[in-house]
Formats: structure tokens, sequence, C-alpha cells
DNA sequence: AAAGATTGAAAGTTCAATCTTT
DNA sequence: AAAGATTGAACTTTCAATCTTT
């Protein structure tokens, strides 16, 4: 019998395939923040993280949301999302509020303004999101992309969905 | 025959399946980074990108590549790039040597304690990517995340696949 | 003491400019 | 002029500390 089955994964060294996909989702993963804050900041003046800040308050009940929910919302650490939330209060597109219920928590709210910036922002964010990620996929492989980054972020965040009991 | 039918794609929106790809995706994206940096400082005093350098020059002919080379096999721009190998120097895991056949260039080399500090920062670093990425995927979601990424990579990377002649 | 959030300093990345060699 | 690479300043993110409220 042969010592080593390469389709065994062993814990400690990737095999050819799983190297593969690996090395290809990191390349994605280091490439893509840069075209997409390319395109925004040359169109919109917006980064990436921006659009996705004022995108998830775009759709929030009030277009607002607690801080501590946004951050989750936008993956992001409760201190990176303070100091982006100060810019974009800066430039009048959110504004902060506190919360009545609760007094150690802010609401963030998007302004008139700032509801412009995301409706005139989407057409040219949806297009390079098309043009990079998704015309390059059959419709089976988004659905695919869906299925697999459901997974992952099954164990990378922590917040993904409520942990179901089993089919984790 | 109905007017509108979803699952064609109009190239304004994104559809329920095209939106739950793209939030997953980007999620994996934005929070990918930070657990592998985090792993990485704490256990081996390197950052996911100085591990990615360290990585790419240790399988390279001589442990050496040319500037330029490393930076399209890490995914990062030169200046980028420059910075962190300026700082690898100062730490002694990494040499640039004048390339003799084109002054322009030069050639990032791994030194015997960057070779040391690849190979032992590397298991801790494999297991986490089998824990948060490759584990909660089956054998052929594996195989279809490396089908799915090399699509994307196809126009997000110039450098992906030779171009060819036709169907640039 | 824990939760929610903010702050300032340190670290890393990006952008534009620059330099040398081809 | 283009290619290969580096530099410094500006900007953004991270980390640890802090503050207030629960």
């Amino acid at each position: 019998m042969p010592d080593r089955d390469r389709s065994t994964s062993e814990p400690q060294w990737l095999d050819d395939a799983e190297m593969a996909a690996w090395l290809r989702l990191i390349a994605v993963v280091e490439r893509l923040p840069g075209i997409l804050d390319s395109q925004l900041r040359q169109d919109s003046n917006l980064t990436h993280f921006e659009y996705q800040v004022l995108a998830m308050l775009s759709e929030a009940p009030d277009r607002t949301l607690r801080m501590s929910e946004l951050s989750l919302l936008t993956n992001a650490t409760l201190p990176r999302l303070s100091h982006v939330v100060t810019r974009l209060e800066g430039r009048g597109l959110v504004a902060r509020l506190p919360v009545p219920t609760d007094r150690r928590a802010t609401n963030a709210t998007l302004t008139e303004a700032g509801w412009e910036a995301i409706v005139a922002a989407a057409p040219g964010h949806v297009a390079t999101v098309r043009e990079y990620v998704l015309d390059p996929l059959t419709p089976r492989q988004v659905q695919q992309l869906a299925t697999i980054a459901a997974a992952i972020l099954s164990r990378v965040d922590p917040s993904a969905t409520a942990p179901r009991p089993r089919d984790g």
C-alpha cells in the first residue's frame, strides 16, 4: 500500500488542488480592493469602505444604524468605522445621533447629501462589480460562489449565521 | 412571456443571487486579511504580506526573484513591495542584489534567517488556512473555488494567464 | 465588570514624483 | 521615451488606552 495518499488531506500541508484554490483566493483578496477603490475614488470620491457604509445605511430602516451593527454589516472593526464616520460626518454625508434608550450607544444616519452620493455612485460601482466579478462567472458559478463564501464566513465571521445545531 | 426575467442580468442592478454572492465575497475579502495577519503576527512576528514575500522567494530558483516578478506573485504594487522589502532587509530576512544583466533591475533573495523564519511560520499558517478556509469546504467546493477564483483573476489580474492571441 | 464607542499614536499602504538604465 | 525601481508625503488602518453608561 502506498505510504502517502495525496487525496487524503494532511494537516500540515496543502495538496495541489488546495494550493491552487488558496493561492487564487488570496490573489482575489489582495487585488479586488484596489480595483474597487480606484473606480469609486475616480468617479465618486469615495473609498469602497466608505461606499459600503453609505450603502448599508441607505437600506436600513430610517437610513439609520447603530455603530456596532454597522461595523458588523461592513465587516469592519469599531475603531475603523468610527474614524471613517468622523470623516464622512465632516463631509456632510453622515450624521451621528445619540440613542435615547441606551446612552452608551450612537446611531449613524445617512444625510440627504449622503443619499445623493450613494445614488450617484451606485451605477458605476455596480458596473465595476459586474465587469470584474460577475461577468466572468456562469450563473451556476455565481450560485457556487455564494455557497462557498457562506461556508467560509461561518468560520471567519462570528455574526455570519446564527449557529445552527447541525450542518454548520 | 413575462416582461421581466430575473434570471436575465440587467446591467444596472444585481439580482438576489448575484447580490448574495457579491456581499459574501466582499465579506470574505474584508475579514480574511485580519485573521491571517493576527495569527502570523502573534506566532511569527510577520504580516501576511511579509509571509507571502518570504514564501514566494523560498520556492523560487536560488530563492531569488526580481522585484517586479515578486510584485506580480504577491499581488502587490511595486512601491508597496519596495517598502516591505526594505523592512525585511532591515530585519535580515531578505537581501537586495543588483542584476548583472540589467542594471535597472534589483533581485530580492531570501537569507538563511529568512528561510528559517518561513520554515518556522509555515505550519501555523497552514493550520489557519485550513481552519478558516479549507476545512469548511468539501473537496468539490475547493475545486469550484479554484475555478471561480481563476475566472475572476482573468479580469482582475493582468498577469493571470499569459495573454492569449484572441479572446483577450 | 462588561458593553458601546471614541481617541491618538504607531504602523502600513498609496500616490505622485524622481532617479537610473535601457 | 519606456522600463525598473525607489522615495517621501499623505492617507488609512490598527492597536492600546480611555471614557461613559449599563
